[in-house]
DNA sequence: CAAAATATGTCAATATAGCTGACATAAACT
DNA sequence: AGTTTATGTCAGCTATATTGACATATTTTG
């Protein structure tokens, strides 16, 4: 892609041994390992698992999402998807209203109940980044967001900024 | 270009909104399904999964750890453990080892064929964290591993420290 | 030395979260 | 009217994990 061109705007400066790049990838297991955590422990308490919790975040994310958009979202097929929805609308925290405009579709909303277990998913995770970020200094949030986003597939970083950027 | 895709900047540092710190989860999320694709693809070739990868990463990491170990690192079932190393070690990729002081212990080491499949595994995830940190900035690592361990739980630092720092 | 503890392995049953393929229905578009 | 789209559903498969029970070899301890 044409950003790798810009290698030469930058000088290499300080070069991260092979060591260092393992430690990163390493690290990267054992936190995303505590950062799901947290969730996955409350869901238990609801018999969910972590499919629900993903359908949870993008509709409440994304008020009347449509079944199609929340797939591409995940990436994940509609069988896999069917199950989870059907037990969230079942036991009440989301809801399906038929389309205004397109009476095919689906549109996915958070009941009261919905938006109450997003946020209790939410906070302890909210918590974890901000202390994350305050141990490696205040101003490390943008660096977090730029380090994020060259982790994303580059080919997929314009949909993932979409998405993520509400 | 791709590479301005997270250039909606936030306010600067000190006090991150709520909506930067959910941009954080979901990129979170997002980089992390991306980050483990490659090994995914290449570990289907060989149809293994994700233990496997743990397995032959943590073994290559650790020539010699026992059984104990390697379940204590993983934090899994020594049930689920059996499956997959009984796999790797049929495959000629790990080889057991009876301990020299204690002849109960099986410690594990890779063959050769597993520490060409550990490079070739880690190959495309060096690369991914050399560019996000060429992304976010030359001197972003040391904040990457800040923030890497600000996600650990508090209380599996220490371990967590233990085991990446080779 | 006998007994207990440890390290590992194995069998069986279960759960979850995903997958593919095939087919059905309603609504919209051409 | 016929085709495409959006969604749903049935059936069967795989991978990864779980718990519980039990087996074996070896080391440690009383």
């Amino acid at each position: 892609m044409a950003s790798d061109a810009a290698h030469q705007t930058m000088p290499p400066a300080q070069q991260l041994g092979d060591d260092d790049v393992v430690e990163l990838i390493e690290l990267l297991y054992f936190a995303y390992r505590d950062f799901t955590s947290d969730p996955d422990a409350l869901l238990a308490e609801f018999g969910f698992g972590r499919a629900h919790h993903r359908v949870v975040h993008f509709v409440g994310r994304n008020t009347g999402i449509s079944v199609a958009e929340l797939l591409d979202v995940l990436k994940i097929t509609k069988q896999s998807l069917a199950r989870v929805l059907r037990e969230l609308v079942e036991r009440g925290f989301v809801e399906q209203r038929t389309g205004d405009a397109d009476r095919r579709k689906r549109l996915l909303h958070l009941t009261d109940e919905g938006r109450k277990l997003h946020q209790r998913l939410m906070a302890p995770q909210m918590a974890r980044v901000r202390e994350a970020i305050a141990h490696a200094g205040a101003d490390s949030g943008p660096v977090m967001q730029q380090l994020l986003y060259g982790l994303v597939n580059a080919q997929d970083r314009d949909q993932v900024e979409r998405i993520v950027t509400s």
